[in-house]
DNA sequence: ATAATAAACGAAAACGATTTAGGAATATTT
DNA sequence: AAATATTCCTAAATCGTTTTCGTTTATTAT
């Protein structure tokens, strides 16, 4: 691999000549710049990373740190989705991405992952897709890392958020608007996200003049179709029981689905289903969800941009909260109920 | 960050001292060692990845080659499992995991696969869902670099295969012993895996003395629904139509779930359908999949095994090429043919 | 013509580790 | 007592860059 030494050689010029050259500064004539740029390009050269990150304590690397074990991480459409549009637009950036785990110390000992960002140098990092109460998440917010986390708001640090307040809003009034007075919600397990979808649920009915009875709120994880079935279940066999039923993610609105139709109902004519997330299976099971598409596009790209941004300008940068709007879709699977009561 | 330098302050022994104790040379008595293992603890040192990088040429990273633009890499379900599994292995054997990608170089240009690899100095490179056609892909095999891929075999290159042939084989004789004779197949579009089912479906036919016309293998993209969707609907239309449709992979089986349904066939009663891959979705929809499991999480373990068993034994360590077996997840999708003619 | 300024380049010291060759001190053999 | 071996440690070179501070030459001002 040809080095910078050996276009120094070649063009008979010292190395720090060469490397000013590479690097636009403004003390080489424009000639030597372009015999060096012209060299580089005939031997393939480019820098060595690691001597360069040695030298500049900048690594061009971004540590993503997605999920603590084999859970559903990678396998999570929405946050792969995530995932793979912020790797998109950090390429674009010249940055190259890297998973954080916890990889052995030296004493034989995990390491944190702070310790882990610290020896990789990385020079931001990307959250999501986490428990973020982890005191290691914690320490490593709190360190002097630039740091960007998806759905998860710290104090002094930037975040991009799905509008889950306004996600579950418009969800509601579609609902509402359907026709349906009796609404459940199979909400997913305690988390920020959570809170702010089952806030927004019950101010959205409260404000539409409703009252749900303390049964239509029920909780399953996410990701988890076992877990809604069994929730769907229940709310069916209730003495008053809904007509539309709202799911904690598409992915777990199958096991809502999978409930109705083992109890003989049909959906939307005899009770009506709704997910959230609008990843792509949404659209292609039977029936199409309506659902409330959270744009991990947009999501993936402002974290990256804003964590980029923060990182080659630490002084001038500002923490900021980011809402990025979600969309309803209109599938199938929330009809009109029927006017029986 | 403490560095070896301040350790050896705090010993009172020189930087080589420490360095060859913390790497555990034989010339540095058992007290000197523990006694800068124990300083090392206590400030909390890790070597600098970079600096030891710039000189013994090591990273302990691996490059993983996804897929090239946005398309259904980290969201195809099957491939994200691999990915994490071969994850949660190369941790275990303290590496990381950076994606490759086309970074911008140093003449404006974009680099290739290769050129990344070498910029990053990765020890070793995963490949996987990728067009292995590629020119770029093909140089990057070429290069010295140890390279393991997945699903696809290059001569002299260890790989880690699923067993299509065998789990193609499993799955017709499944659905010949529950007494289909008319079987189609939409299969994937061209690629080393596609030919390796279609030949072992044509065979396993044959040699159950099956004749299959042209009109029951069509082609349909991987994972798209859409396409199926359009496949299974011309299957539907024939005079002569099959009892039974194997799918390219569970994902695209929804497409053809939903055309079935829309020619107001029931599944398995009027139709049976067959998925591939086995992933978790294939078995929380309705009707469950008979479909044939590739086994994700061995593919990867097995992967970065023998990736990293390469980079740390590159003399004694022979290509190899792997097959891992997948099994047949009885589902509810394939039922007994109706009897008629 | 001389001094001051600007332009273009180079020498050398880092960055934080590893590793080779060798040096002191001690122990062992002749 | 001298020679040799062993043990433990250190000096210094090196990996490929960046960057500070000079130095040289050319240009302009006096």
């Amino acid at each position: 691999m040809a080095n910078i030494k050996d276009i120094a050689l070649k063009c008979g010029l010292s190395v720090s000549t060469v490397s000013k050259a590479l690097n636009s500064y403004s003390d080489i004539s424009k000639e030597t710049r372009q015999r060096v740029l012209e060299t580089a390009e005939q031997f393939g050269y480019f820098p060595n990373s690691n001597a360069r990150a040695l030298k500049t304590n900048r690594t061009h690397n971004i540590g993503m740190l997605f999920v603590d074990e084999a859970q559903s991480g990678l396998t999570h459409d929405y946050f792969a989705a995530v995932l793979d549009s912020f790797k998109v637009e950090a390429e674009k950036h010249y940055y190259d991405i890297t998973f954080i785990n916890h990889n052995i110390n030296i004493g034989n000992r995990p390491m944190t992952y702070l310790e882990h960002c610290r020896y990789r140098n990385f020079d931001g990092v990307c959250i999501a897709c986490i428990d973020f109460q982890q005191p290691e998440v914690v320490e490593l917010v709190s360190s002097d890392i630039p740091v960007v986390t998806i759905d998860h708001l710290f104090n002094n640090h930037t975040s991009i958020n799905s509008a889950n307040v306004q996600g579950m809003h418009e969800l509601v009034q579609y609902i509402y608007d359907m026709g349906h007075r009796k609404i459940a919600y199979v909400h997913g397990e305690k988390s920020a996200v959570t809170e702010q979808r089952l806030t927004s649920f019950c101010k959205s009915l409260m404000d539409l003049g409703i009252e749900t009875p303390q049964e239509y709120l029920l909780c399953a994880a996410y990701h988890d179709p076992a877990a809604t079935r069994h929730s769907v279940k229940q709310l069916l066999s209730l003495p008053n029981r809904p007509t539309c039923i709202i799911m904690p993610d598409d992915y777990a609105a199958l096991g809502g689905i999978e409930a109705i139709e083992a109890a003989g109902l049909r959906i939307p004519k005899d009770i009506s289903i709704a997910g959230y997330d609008g990843i792509a299976l949404s659209q292609v099971i039977k029936p199409r969800l309506t659902t409330l598409k959270q744009d991990t596009k947009m999501l993936g790209r402002e974290a990256a941009r804003r964590l980029i941004e923060q990182i080659e300008n630490p002084l001038t940068t500002i923490t900021e909260n980011v809402t990025v709007m979600g969309q309803l879709i209109e599938g199938q699977s929330v009809g009109r109920p029927v006017p029986s009561l």
